[in-house]
DNA sequence: TCTGGGGTCCTAGGACCC
DNA sequence: TCTGGGGTCCTAGGACCC
């Protein structure tokens, strides 16, 4: 369901992987801390702290040696069990604010504020912010204004300067021309780093000069969707509220190797867990694949070693979500394009070209009988790695010493997930 | 020693057809 | 040797997002 939208906030949780990490721990609070990507590589959150120590998005984590030791810099492994739990939480909380909402990522969602008086939004904004700091915890950022695109930058506005309280409402009378003139065009929402060079060879540098830029010459260099941004900066909304959420178009799952791996066999038992990982998220939307792609490669970082990657896409027989079978072809597909004598990296798979579980295609072969038994068995599955954790039940395939395995060797606990983990508190 | 993972949408161009 | 025009479908690649 879409709608059409006046006033609409975006609300953003501040830094929010290590806004989770700090919940449960309160020690991290006003301290520098990091949160790393899968395998411990890259810093992919920063609390404002460490952010003022220089560090970037995406900094590996091993150049941060030096701040750890004399900063006192904290870093963590990702949890993406607490986070996606919290997310939860936040979600539930801002729709008791607005019953319109749209969740656009993990720590971000867009509230219909159209019922909201103009002269109430800045009151409202600031106690949907109390409430969800005090119901979950959470730190937040809101924008509000008359198209996304201008939220968006009300938003990071609201974030930057802290005598705003976290709240900045430009829906009304503001001096449009002034604050967009002093706003990057680099950090307009859907200008990334090769629009913006474009733009900036072209005189334009700053959100007001890309407002007031030539319609078809917008058209011919970013595509219909700069063009959409264009007139969402003039206040003429083109991107509506997405009530509902959708179904996946693909399904990837992927990761590097805790260590280099040599052997095919290994190699196998790492893609058929992506592969079952992906079918999971696959069967609970209640899809079937048709296409299944698998891909692997070298490290690039080391460009002394020999360097091999390769993909190969797979039409299916028959769409299928079943764990077994998908796991016979990724594997079939793995030996088609694996190579003897190099160190692997990373491998992976992505599930697409989906059709709905409920009107499947019949198969010509007449295997029904055995595909219900399929489905039967892998509902079973499901239900008890969703009930007892993730890993109750695996495939053999999927290996049981796992030595490609990611590293983790900073993560918190699941405090929300797992009654294994429930934080203690101490009298 | 150590450098992420998972998505979406749009367009150009090729293959194919009449 | 010269060599049309219009349409559809598909895919690879590029751009963006968090």
């Amino acid at each position: 369901m879409r709608a059409i939208i006046g006033p609409v906030a975006l609300v953003d949780c501040n830094n929010f992987y290590v806004s989770c990490e700090r919940v449960f721990d309160p020690g991290l609070l006003r301290k520098p801390v990091v949160v790393l990507s899968n395998n411990d590589g890259c810093v992919v959150a920063r609390s404002n702290e460490a952010k003022g120590l220089g560090i970037g998005f995406g900094t590996p984590i091993f150049k941060c040696g030096e701040l750890v030791r004399s900063k006192g810099l904290k870093a963590l492994s990702s949890n993406y069990a607490l986070y996606g739990d919290m997310s939860r939480r936040v979600m539930d909380c801002l729709s008791r604010f607005s019953p319109r909402i749209e969740t656009y990522s993990i720590d971000e969602a867009f509230l219909d504020f159209s019922g909201i008086p103009l002269t109430e939004r800045t009151a409202y904004a600031h106690q949907l912010r109390r409430r969800v700091l005090k119901e979950v915890g959470i730190p937040v950022s809101v924008g509000v204004a008359t198209t996304k695109t201008l939220a968006k930058i009300a938003n990071k506005l609201a974030k930057r300067n802290a005598g705003l309280k976290g709240v900045l409402d430009i829906s009304g009378e503001v001096d449009m021309d002034a604050l967009l003139s002093a706003f990057p065009v680099s950090e307009i929402w859907g200008v990334g780093y090769r629009y913006s060079q474009t733009l900036n060879r072209h005189g334009i540098s700053n959100a007001l000069q890309l407002r007031g830029a030539d319609f078809s010459w917008v058209r011919k260099k970013m595509t219909i969707k700069g063009l959409r941004t264009v007139l969402e900066l003039r206040g003429i909304s083109c991107m509506p509220l997405e009530l509902m959420s959708k179904d996946k178009k693909a399904i990837t799952s992927s990761r590097s190797f805790g260590k280099p791996v040599v052997e095919l066999d290994e190699l196998k038992e790492a893609v058929a867990t992506y592969v079952s990982r992906a079918a999971v998220k696959l069967r609970a939307q209640g899809s079937l694949a048709g296409t299944l792609m698998v891909f692997l490669a070298t490290n690039r970082f080391k460009p002394d070693d020999p360097q091999y990657s390769n993909f190969l896409h797979l039409n299916l027989p028959t769409a299928t979500s079943d764990s077994p079978e998908l796991i016979r072809h990724a594997c079939f597909g793995l030996q088609r394009i694996y190579r003897e004598g190099f160190s692997y990296k990373q491998a992976g798979v992505i599930l697409s070209n989906f059709s709905s579980e409920r009107h499947t295609q019949l198969d010509i072969f007449g295997a029904e009988e055995k595909r219900e038994r399929g489905r039967k068995l892998m509902g079973v599955v499901d239900a008890v790695n969703l009930r007892f954790g993730r890993g109750t039940l695996e495939f053999a395939a999927c290996g049981l010493e796992q030595p490609w395995k990611t590293r983790q060797e900073m993560k918190s606990p699941a405090y929300t997930t797992n009654w294994d983990q429930l934080p203690v508190v101490r009298a």
